[in-house]
Parts: structure tokens; sequence; C-alpha cells
DNA sequence: TCAAAAGTGTTATCCTTACACCCATGT
DNA sequence: ACATGGGTGTAAGGATAACACTTTTGA
């Protein structure tokens, strides 16, 4: 087929009617607790997001129009997640209408108070519990657990059982293998499948296991939204410089260690982590110093900008501390 | 805004008339080189690609669906790039349809005969040739070094002379850096900004630089796709075992090794590939040996399919020879 | 016999991890 | 004095990278 041919089909499927609708996952670190701005319903929270306009130059401008008229938040850091578009995926806006949905993670540096009533930063393990370890095992992997064990058994032949189990094992870990935070999105998606979920129930899958109260559940395919910029930023950490999106000009080096601990829901090590950061040439003195964290004063330090600039040297380690 | 008033809104948008496009990078290695296949026009080559219709249940579903009548192909692993959507992106199709283009990438075992006669398998390197270290350092580099050089000293002022500096020895390298192969999108996206590459002047960039030949251009912004692309999967075989998408049921580990090179585009310490991989888990012996490799009878191996279950335990760690 | 590829052994070095310990401030 | 957080030293263990070397075939 030609790139005329090509071009004409295109033209042809037009008449589909597709709406594109812009999603975003705003993040940004308050009081140690990683926070995402949700938008309250009457039935569940909803990620803020609009539909892509003719006036929007990019797919990022759009949504940065978007996001700041809605919610007054001034938009840092902006990564497109994913494209979203099953035709299963919303059924409210009719049979002829495909709606496809693009995906997007900002983190701001501070939460502004959201501008209108309805808009909320709320605390993302409200959806996740599961996902934070920082302060031991969270308990109601108990009842995760007992639901997964549900599901293995229900398996249809031996084969099958063996590859969910090795899928529990895999994303849940077990005692040899340890908790590991970054699949979050496969965690989340073993929960839809097991039927461990309320959203599963409500799109109509057929499970016999009864949803658990695992986290609050979001509106429409939200937290599986909020569970892959999660994992995107949790693996990302790691290889780029972007906590520093979400750290004010000046902070003491425990203020980072608790943001990243915040993200990536476990406890670091201390001193291994301070040198890590600063023998990656990431952060600078400012020769001022912080009383208000108690204790000995803090060194107040900031981004080394010119890291940027020498750039591919990645992110932070984590040093999880097993014990 | 309200859930209903944002339906609402979504709906009154879909006046616009979004047509989306489904592209693909479909990957194979054939004879030690890495290639994929593409459209051949009068002006320039452009990736396979088509319409999302109403009829594909998935975004997914509707690449393979295309793909296979188009081209014959029979994808094995698929996976989203990114969705590109730019007003400017695409002229051709009127002022009142914005056009949204998804980028999948795509792997298959063996490259089969294209379905159509303007389909070819390409060697990637033909678009980028500055990619291909396996036998030393392109000599197009220097010519590259030349056009970067005269862009840096184009800078406005200091500051920015200093930004361009570091970013061309962040993405290109120098002495006391080393070649780097994965930045491949950083790389293009230098090389555009600096005027190096003919797609800059076509798309109406206005730059001093005289374009050199700095690999072959493609239609569109094919070639960005592409160097997204390849940056993802040079990336995603460190921690994924993907590789084994592009090898046949039983192979040598020299075979092995030459896959990687070709993708990674560079070369690899022998000794020390093969005990990572056989260190990791990631294949188990057949018992079977083959002689056509030339030299002492090569083990066959295939894949432990086991290693997917086991899951997180990565891909494939490249010791690069450096010499 | 030589070229070509397969494969093994071993060491120096670096990095991470873990543990122990001292410092400076407020109450 | 002691609690709290800041901050430094260092040694054990593991992983990597580099080098040297042996084995088995075909021409």
């Amino acid at each position: 087929m030609s790139i005329a041919e090509r071009l004409a089909a295109e033209e042809r499927s037009t008449q589909q009617s597709i709406s594109v609708d812009l999603s975003a996952v705003i993040v940004t670190v308050d009081d140690e607790q990683p926070k995402v701005l949700a938008i309250r319903t009457d039935k569940a929270d909803a990620l803020p997001s609009g539909p892509l306009e003719p006036r929007h130059r990019t797919l990022e401008a759009g949504l940065r129009a978007w996001v700041e008229t809605q919610t007054r938040q001034t938009l840092g850091y902006v990564e497109q997640l994913y494209t979203f578009g099953d035709s299963g995926r919303s059924a409210a806006t009719g049979a002829n209408t495909r709606s496809l949905s693009i995906g997007y993670l900002a983190l701001v540096p501070e939460a502004q108070p959201p501008g209108t009533p309805d808009a909320e930063w709320r605390n993302w393990y409200r959806y996740f519990p599961w996902e934070d370890w920082r302060n031991g095992r969270p308990p109601i992997l108990d009842e995760i657990a007992a639901g997964l064990k549900a599901w293995v058994a229900q398996a249809e032949d031996a084969s099958q059982r063996r590859l969910r189990e090795a899928r529990v094992r895999r994303t849940f870990g077990n005692r040899n293998r340890p908790w590991n935070e970054e699949p979050v999105l496969d965690r989340y998606e073993l929960l839809y499948e097991a039927g461990l979920v309320p959203e599963a129930h409500r799109d109509g899958r057929k499970t016999s296991g009864k949803p658990i109260s695992a986290g609050e559940p979001m509106f429409a395919d939200h937290r599986r939204i909020l569970a892959t910029a999660i994992t995107r930023l949790r693996g990302k950490i790691k290889y780029r410089p972007v906590v520093f999106e979400l750290m004010p000009e000046m902070f003491p080096l425990l203020h980072l260690q608790r943001t990243v601990e915040a993200l990536a829901g476990v406890r670091l090590h201390k001193p291994n982590f301070r040198r890590l950061v600063e023998g990656q040439g990431l952060v600078e003195d400012t020769g001022a110093y912080t009383t208000e964290t108690g204790g000995r004063p803090a060194r107040l330090v900031r981004f080394r900008s010119e890291a940027l600039l020498e750039g591919m040297t990645g992110g932070i380690r984590l040093p999880v501390v097993r014990s």
C-alpha cells in the first residue's frame, strides 16, 4: 500500500470519532508522604484529566494548559507514561466513540492548595496500602496472600498452577526472595486478574474470589494509570536525578532520603545513602545549616545542576536496609 | 469540573476529527545485522503504519492486524513506545485534522520475506551509521564532530556554549568519557537541533549548519521513532531477557553474543559474556552440538523459560570490550 | 600445521554492605 | 545526662574486568 493510499485510509478512519483524553498523575512529597492530586467524585477518586483540544500545539502543552486551569498547579517535570485505548475502556461515551487516554506523570516540588474544591492531595498508599514497607510488612498482605493462595488453588491444571505460583512469588516475593519495590503495576494487574480488587468486578470480570478491601478503588482505569506512574517513578529515581524535581532549593540530606523512601516505600541505610549521593556528585554544599531537624544542625545542600550536564551519571542507588 | 462536565467536554472535542496512526518498528537480527522492516517510497523510507480502526478491540490488536495483513509478518513480542502528537507533525492531512501516532516496537525471530513489493528489511545502521561501533569508531563521526563543533561555536553567549559543549560530551562522549551506546534518541535529537540531519531543514528549521550526510533520512518523523525504538531496546536487553525473542529455539552462545552486539553496536568480551549469561541461569544445555560455526563444535543452548517465571532476574549485562 | 572458534582458570580491583563509632545540638 | 539526628571510618564479601591459557574441529 502506498503512502497516498495510507493517508486516504487514515482520512476514512477519522469518521470514527475518536476522543483523546490527557490524564495526569501529579505527584509531590509532603510531610514524608507521596501524594497525588485526585478529583473527588461521588463514586470514586479520579485523576485530573481533560480532552485534547485543537488549540494545543503539542500533547504536553495540552496537558499543562488543562491542569493549570483546572487545578492551579504549575507543573515542573512532565513525562509521558502510556497510551491506553481498549475499546471496552469507557462505556460512558457510547458505542461509536473510541476513547484514548494518554497518561502523564508530573512532579511538583511543593503541594499548592488545589484550585478547585473537589481536588485534593491524597497519599498514594491509600490506593496501594501493600506498597508501603517503610514501617515493616504491611498487615494487609496477610489478606492479600490468602486471596492469592485461593486464586492459585483455583487453577485449572497443574501447569497453570505453577505459572500462577511463580507469578505471585515474582511480584510479591516470599521468604527467600525479598520485597522488590519496583513492579507496582505487575502487582496491581495480578490483583485485578485474581479478582481481589473491586475494579475487576465492576468491569464485569468473572471471578470467584471475593474482593478484599485491597486499597481504595478509583474511577475507570485510573488506579492502573497510577500504578504505571509509581512503577515508572520508582524505576527512574535509580537512573535519573528526578527526585530533585520534588525538593526545595536547599535541603538537608535526610530530607532527600525521606523523599526517596516515601516514593520507593522502603527504608534506606543512612550512612550509605549519604555516601552514594555525595559520591555521585549529585549535590553540593551551600554553606548554610538548619537546626529545624532536631539534633545536631544539618548541612543544607543543593542539587548540583552541572550533574545534569554531566548527564548519564544516573540517579540514586537504593541502599535498602534489609533487616 | 465534575466528571459529567468532563465527559461533555470530551464529547465536544470529538468534533475535531482526530486520526490515530499505529506505527511499528519491526526488528529482527539477520546475518549479524539489526534490521527493520521499511516501506520504500519515492521520497524516503517509511515505517509500516496504519490507522486505528473501530473493529480493533485494543491498540495492540489493531497494530498486529494491520502489520500482519500489510507485511505478512507475524509479530511476537510487541511493546508500546510513545505517542507522538505535535500538530505540526503532519501537514499532509490538512488543517482541521489532528494526527496522533502511537509507536510500537515489535521483535520477530526470523526475517520472513516481506509480503509486499515495497516493503524491505533494512539494516538500521543505514539510518544511524554513527551508532555502529562494532568495527571501531565509525568514520562518519569525524564529520559529525566537525558539525557539532561549529554548532557549539554558533552559541549566542558563553553560558549557552557551555550547555552545548556539555550536551555533546554527554551524548557523543570524548577522550575521557567512553562511548555509551544507550542514548540513541538524545544523539539524534542533538543532530536534529544542530541542523546536521536533512529532516531539520525539511521541517523548516532555521539553521546555519549545512546538513551533512549523517545517515539516510526517513518519511516524516519516522527516524525519530526508530531512534526511540533503538534506545528502548538497547536499554531493555540489560534488564529483561528480550533478546531471546530474536533467537531461534536452539543456538550457540556466540550467536547470542553476536545478536546482542548487533543491537548494542559494541563488541563484547566473549569469556565474560558467556559466564554472565550462564551464571544468570538464562540458558540451559540442550545436549546438541553444531559444527556450522567453524572451529570447535559449539554446544547448542536454549532459553530457560523458567527464567521468565523467576522473573526479575534481569537481562544481559554488557561486558563491553574497551580495548 | 594453522586458523578459527569453543571454552576454562585466575587474579586485581572496585563497589556495595554492614557494623561501629564519634559529633553537635536541644531539653 | 540523654535523646535525636548528623556525620565518618573501615573491613568483609561479592561482582566485574582483564589476561592467559587449553581444547576441538576443518582446511
